[in-house]
DNA sequence: CAGCGGATATTCT
DNA sequence: GAATATCCGCTGA
């Protein structure tokens, strides 16, 4: 018999604890991005922990700026931000307001509103790279910095929502270092993924790029 | 499949 | 001015 996925929205106290704690729990949950055109829901399969200013790998490491200004906010806030000229990114923040620490939403699988999200993503070739990588969650979701500072948690209407669904037991999660993170950031191994899901997207070590001539 | 380089703009130094 | 929590398309095996 199939269980029914429990679409109860995650409370605020359970983005408000350590980032290492929230992270490996958010996979299995169901991720809701409500649009003009209708839902669109993904499973998470892949995240990776940013732990605040003591982290090197972290946007908040050398404190409060105005990109990383939601970070330092409360809990269960939705941290998008704009990187290599092109892409968004979406985090949930964790912890007490002033820790500055969030969860990268890395990959996922599109569970409802798959229409919409191949829209979004022409250039996938299969349903399985939708959301296999950051940018490419983010744009199959249609999120932007428009959302940046949403509440994910409000009991009125929001854009983002993070519900129950069906969360993976311990012996089920995968955890090694960050995809494309540099410097001593690269040493954590706080990327947590589904293991065998094939929603998940392949690791990357950093590599510096040299600037065009 | 792996490896490469280009695209592109915001952010921080 | 230089780096970036990335992705895509092309090349060659």
């Amino acid at each position: 018999m199939i269980a029914t996925p429990d679409r109860t929205p995650l409370p605020r106290n359970f983005f408000d604890r350590p980032v290492l704690d929230v992270a490996p729990d958010l996979l299995g949950r169901t991720l809701v991005r409500s649009t003009p055109d209708g839902p669109i829901a993904l499973r998470l399969t892949e995240v990776e922990a940013y732990d605040g200013p003591n982290d090197p790998g972290s946007h908040a490491y050398r404190g409060r700026t105005a990109r990383n200004a939601v970070m330092f906010g409360p809990a269960g806030h939705v941290y998008v931000y704009f990187t290599y000229g092109m892409w968004f990114c979406m985090n949930l923040v964790c912890g007490p307001e002033g820790t500055a620490s969030a969860v990268l939403l890395r990959a996922g699988e599109i569970v409802e509103g798959a229409e919409l999200a191949r829209k979004r993503r022409l250039s996938a070739r299969n349903d399985k790279e939708l959301a296999k990588g950051p940018a490419r969650l983010a744009t199959a979701l249609g999120v932007d910095r428009a959302l940046d500072g949403t509440d994910a948690c409000t009991s009125g209407e929001t854009p983002l929502r993070v519900l129950t669904g069906t969360p993976v037991s311990s012996d089920q999660v995968d955890n090694g270092p960050r995809t494309g993170v540099a410097g001593d950031g690269g040493v954590h191994p706080w990327r947590f993924w589904i293991a065998n899901d094939p929603t998940v997207s392949p690791y990357r070590a950093h590599v510096p790029r040299r600037r065009r001539s």
